[in-house]
RNA sequence: GUGGCUGUAGCUCAGUUGGCAGAGCACCGGGUUGUGGUCCCGGUUGUCGUGGGUUCAAUUCCCAUCAGUCACCCCA
């Protein structure tokens, strides 16, 4: 039997790093029912069509398919595919359950999805999104686009990483203007556009031309409207000096102003109007959102989303949605090789109970009980070594506490082994220093 | 999915112009008749990513494959 090894794009992390995982997502989540959003989980299958329905992601899809399925039997409509990320199904969630749901309906969603993606580092083929969504029925009010950043700002400022930015844009600004300027393409010219930071202007600009179609004057005016960019709205004025108008970019300057001053007046410094955000998916209609930390811009976008008008119809209803998304291995598997997240110990042990000798196992599993009963996670040593080797153990574990139970009515004493001091102590009330209780992630 | 770089001990890396595989750290044992961390002495690390090929002989050369990483694509 050969030795097992990694597959390409799915993370194993050690214990240690689920732990700080573990941490990542209690605050995530306590952040979002702080917020008022429902749990929901959906199943990790949609039906091919639906997965399909927006966009080329086609080739990202990994498909479900039974060993000893009949290749030559019906497949087609009903075969099904994992989902690559947590909006798609949602949509279809809330059309199948619309009956049941009150609207607008906010919920949250932290689940693994799929991409059959070239995995690199902070790139992976099966991850973890923690999602947010607020739908409505037939319309929904411009303050929930504004409502998303501060949820996610709470969220992550509740984490021990780096300060974000969330840079935030909106669809009808660059649609409306490019229609403004003659662009018939805006597809092409936003997927152009977004590639500033990365290629430069000049080769955006060709790039403009070959692919959008554009005249000179017309791709340095997308370029003047890309590289539009202030933490207020003073961004407006920016764009109307630009001297292009359109019903569809007055709407879209309108609601991108509400989103940044609510962000200011609550949260200084969290947003920033970024005119050159396009976003990959055609979903988006309005308000689009991307998340960078500062200082590790490098890193690329960790937390994105936008408002969607299509996403979710049927018939004469339809269920206009906005939502925005944690990619939480993304974002943990950048900081692990960073080295910027550790925790302080590999195991949630708080306290090692010593064994004297396998005679007095049963004592120092009754000290374990108790402290257990308190709260306190507690192990008994694995053997009844020298103490000194007992210590070591909890020592290399980062476990804080190691137990003496006393010997012929003796008291207990307790040691902190970081500082060697001992104490005598009692299991029925002795509690840890309020940090030691459980692993400090930082 | 396309192309580039990389793969030797748990970790960081040497090395072999093809001839029995190394260092530091970590780990284990002892010095220390049971309270660790310092110090001293000793010990083990290993299908040299995997599978083929060439060769008397391959960790070394060749091919394939897997994994990691970078760029493209796309995106969390």
């Amino acid at each position: 039997m050969s030795k097992p090894t990694p597959i390409s794009g799915f993370p194993e992390w050690t214990p240690a790093q689920r732990m700080i995982e573990q941490f990542v997502l209690d605050r995530i989540r306590n952040t979002f029912e702080l917020y008022g959003f429902a749990p929901l989980e959906t199943r990790s299958v949609e039906p091919l069509d639906q997965l399909l329905r927006k966009g080329d992601t086609a080739k990202e899809v990994y498909v479900l398919r039974r060993l000893q399925a009949d290749t030559d039997g019906p497949a087609g409509d009903d075969s099904l595919g994992l989902h690559f990320d947590l909006t798609v199904p949602f949509a279809r969630y809330v059309l199948e359950n619309a009956g049941k749901l009150q609207f607008p309906f906010r919920r949250y969603q932290i689940q693994k999805v799929w991409r059959g993606e070239r995995p690199q580092e902070g790139r992976y083929r099966e991850f973890l999104q923690a999602d947010i969504d607020i739908v409505d029925r037939d319309t929904l009010p411009a303050h929930y686009e504004a409502e998303m950043p501060l949820v996610i700002g709470d969220a992550l400022r509740s984490l021990p990483i780096p300060a974000v930015r969330i840079q935030v844009n909106n669809r009808k600004i660059c649609e409306g203007f490019y229609r403004g300027i003659g662009l018939t393409d805006p597809e092409a010219a936003l997927r152009a556009v977004d590639k500033l930071d990365k290629i430069g202007p000049t080769r955006v600009a060709e790039l403009l031309a070959e692919t959008a179609g554009a005249s000179e004057a017309q791709a340095k005016a997308c370029l003047a409207l890309a590289e539009i960019s202030a933490p207020d709205a003073s961004f407006a004025d920016a764009v109307r000096a630009l001297g292009v108008s359109d019903p569809l970019l007055d709407e879209g300057i309108e609601e991108l102003v509400r989103v940044v001053e609510t962000a200011a007046a609550h949260s200084p410094g969290l947003c920033v109007a970024d005119l050159r955000i396009a976003r990959g998916l055609d979903y988006y209609t309005g308000t689009v959102y991307e998340t960078q930390m500062v200082g590790y811009e490098r890193f690329g976008s960790i937390c994105s989303g936008g408002r969607y008008d299509n996403l979710a119809s049927s018939g004469t209803v339809s269920f206009p949605g906005v939502g925005i998304s944690i990619g939480v291995t993304r974002l943990l598997g950048l900081l692990f090789g960073a080295d910027e997240l550790s925790i302080s110990r590999s195991v949630p042990t708080c306290v090692l109970v010593a064994v004297g000798s396998e005679d007095e196992r049963p004592a120092s599993n009754r000290v374990a009980e108790a402290l257990r009963s308190r709260g306190v996670p507690t192990e008994v040593s694995p053997s009844a070594a020298k103490f000194g080797k007992q210590i070591r153990y909890a020592e290399r574990r980062g476990i804080p506490y190691v137990w003496f139970p006393g010997a012929e009515g003796a008291p207990d004493e307790v040691k902190d082994i970081r500082s060697g001091e001992q104490v005598a102590a009692a299991a029925g009330e002795w509690t840890p220093a309020r940090d030691d209780l459980k692993p400090l992630v930082s």
